[in-house]
DNA sequence: GCCGTTTTCGGCCCGACTGTTTTCAGTCG
């Protein structure tokens, strides 16, 4: 079994455990250790085979006897012996908010409930009310939460959460009692995806600002109102949440409500063993030695700022999009925090659609868009004639177009249009175009747009053998992915980031709403081996080219510096590299 | 189940809010 598949188990155990009322702290080391391995980028059988599964932190001898089950047998005793001791339903229960593993543990023993089903029905007779700990709100707020369940996605894709973010955070700063204010949580760290919305304001009249928020227009229902603390679902199924501290409380109410969760253990972590204490409104000396108790505060550190703050731990600033507790707290305890790059040093992009396939505006209007945004250069990458159902340009619209771009240069001062494709990569990895059309490109997109349901190995080779071609500039689209509408087709990324860095393939960010990959997760791995990015919208309309400063927020989530990225170079240098 | 210049046993991040209680447990992030 592979990695993923036994961080799935373990993080599957850490549930059940906690739904059998076992010791918490037991539940969480399944987590941890799900957390670890998924953190870990070696080779997994390799350190099972040597016996050195040890060295990971957070595996200890029961989960290393467990890792080398699963790994040589594909299968875990415990767990099967765990999973068929709990009812299946217990853990969708998990899902309704407000309810809990204690609480799904006591509407099990008590009333037998096994389902969600069992759980409305229960609900809806009115017999929950009369368990201890439950009452009429109870049985309210969870059919409430079954039901949202069903009309709502958990989830939002970032462009999408970070547009309704910005007009609530316009909203909250025209409140003359906002001092200071910023968005937070998953979206500040640029996560492809995010579950809710998170403000945090400060203010010295904090409840004036929660009665403003609680009323925005797109509030549909409040679900929480308190004095520092106010929680709503919006009209569109997002959730938001504004926390209002005073101002010199902003700095750690920010740090702490920008996460992650596991970014903040860590950093309380530090704190403790350096003798302080971290929490949402400060960070207090204690002294070496002395634990925290809630009636000894200590001393404040005063922080005017988050910089001020990871200072006061001996720590480098650590930008939002590397707080994920994955090395960003080492590296900046060694000061090795890269300068990541910046959305305002994109020079140019390639990958871009006109109407001569399926985009929906002229190549003259895509041009004027990019060089009114300020870029210098601009690629044009049609589809080609495989993709049908696109319009893809055969050989002689390609001719033609080449021509037209040639003649549209010839008309402009300060600016480049770059002729290049879009082509597919077929079924054998074979493109879609002979190298005697390619080599009158300025540059090749390589992508795969058919035949995704090919496993592991053929879709492998297939990329591979494309990438090979000495005329792809670039490969498009990594994965496939369409973000919670259409998962990843099955691909080695490692050998594809190995093949990138052997035939210096440079590999697309693309920026479209739906993908953000190839995925910040792999982007500090192939860094290192050498391979270059490149953040193209895959735009189809001049809307899309908004979609740029996104892509660069998933660039620096993946610890890439402008050296890495190959559209911030000037126009005289990506003709050089284009020309190689 | 893990881990240790405080510790090999007894800890394990911290605090707000809700709904249930009449001082608190559970959930959440």
């Amino acid at each position: 079994m592979d990695k993923s598949g036994i961080t799935d188990i373990f993080e599957e155990i850490a549930v059940l455990l906690e739904l059998k009322g076992e010791n918490p702290f037991k539940a969480r080391a399944y987590t941890n250790a799900a957390r670890m391995l998924d953190q870990y980028d070696g080779d997994l059988a390799l350190l099972v085979a040597e016996n050195r599964l040890g060295e990971l932190s957070g595996i200890g001898e029961a989960l290393q006897q467990k890792i080398t089950e699963l790994v040589k047998t594909d299968r875990l005793e415990y767990y099967e012996t765990l999973r068929a001791s709990v009812p299946e339903g217990l853990l969708a229960m998990m899902d309704i908010p407000g309810l809990g593993a204690k609480k799904i543990k006591a509407l099990h023993e008590k009333l037998n409930i096994s389902s969600v089903a069992d759980l409305e029905a229960a609900c809806q007779a009115h017999r929950v009310r009369d368990l201890p700990g439950f009452g009429a709100k109870s049985e309210e707020k969870i059919l409430a939460g079954i039901a949202q369940g069903r009309d709502y996605a958990k989830l939002f894709r970032y462009a999408e959460a970070w547009a309704q973010a910005e007009e609530i955070r316009e909203a909250l700063r025209d409140h003359e009692a906002v001092l200071q204010l910023s968005v937070a949580g998953s979206l500040r760290r640029g996560k492809e995806v995010v579950k809710d919305l998170d403000f945090v304001a400060s203010s010295r009249q904090s409840q004036e600002v929660m009665d403003y928020f609680v009323e925005l227009p797109w509030v549909k229902t409040v679900t929480n109102h308190g004095t520092t603390k106010s929680s709503v679902l919006l009209e569109n199924g997002m959730s938001a949440d504004l926390r209002v501290v005073s101002d010199k409380e902003f700095p750690y109410a920010l740090h702490h409500f920008t996460g992650s969760k596991e970014h903040n253990v860590a950093m309380r972590q530090r704190a403790i063993a350096q003798g302080k204490k971290l929490s949402e409104w400060g960070l207090f000396e204690i002294g070496p030695g002395k634990k925290a108790t809630p009636e000894d505060e200590g001393t404040l550190s005063p922080c005017r700022n988050e910089d001020d703050l990871f200072a006061a731990l001996g720590l480098q600033y650590i930008p939002p999009e590397l707080r994920e507790d994955a090395g960003e707290i080492e590296a900046a305890e060694k000061g090795e925090i890269p300068r990541l790059v910046e959305w305002t040093q994109l020079r140019g992009t390639f990958h871009c659609h006109t109407n001569w396939s399926d985009g929906k505006n002229t190549l003259a209007e895509m041009a004027g868009e990019a060089r009114e945004l300020g870029l210098d250069y601009l690629g044009i990458a049609d589809h080609s004639k495989s993709s049908f159902q696109a319009n893809g340009l055969d050989e002689q619209r390609l001719a033609e177009q080449i021509e037209m771009i040639a003649t549209l240069n010839s008309q402009i001062d300060g600016f480049h249009v770059f002729a290049g494709s879009e082509v597919d990569i077929l079924k054998d990895g074979r493109l879609d175009f002979s190298d005697d059309v390619l080599k009158r490109l300025d540059y090749v997109v390589a992508s795969v747009h058919n035949a995704m349901n090919q496993d592991e190995d053929e879709m492998t080779a297939r990329v591979i053998r494309a990438m090979e071609n000495e005329y792809v500039t670039m490969l498009g689209h990594a994965t496939g992915r369409l973000l919670l509408q259409r998962e990843p087709y099955k691909i080695n990324l490692e050998k594809i980031i190995d093949c990138a860095a052997r035939t210096g393939t440079w590999i697309e960010l693309n920026c479209s709403s739906y993908r953000m990959e190839l995925d910040w997760r792999w982007w500090h791995r192939a860094r290192d081996k050498g391979v270059k990015c490149v953040i193209n919208p895959d735009a189809h309309r001049i809307s899309q080219f908004s979609m740029l400063r996104h892509g660069v927020t998933m660039a620096r989530k993946g610890w890439l510096r402008r050296g890495d990225v190959m559209n911030t170079l000037s126009l005289e240098a990506i003709k050089k590299e284009l020309a190689r």
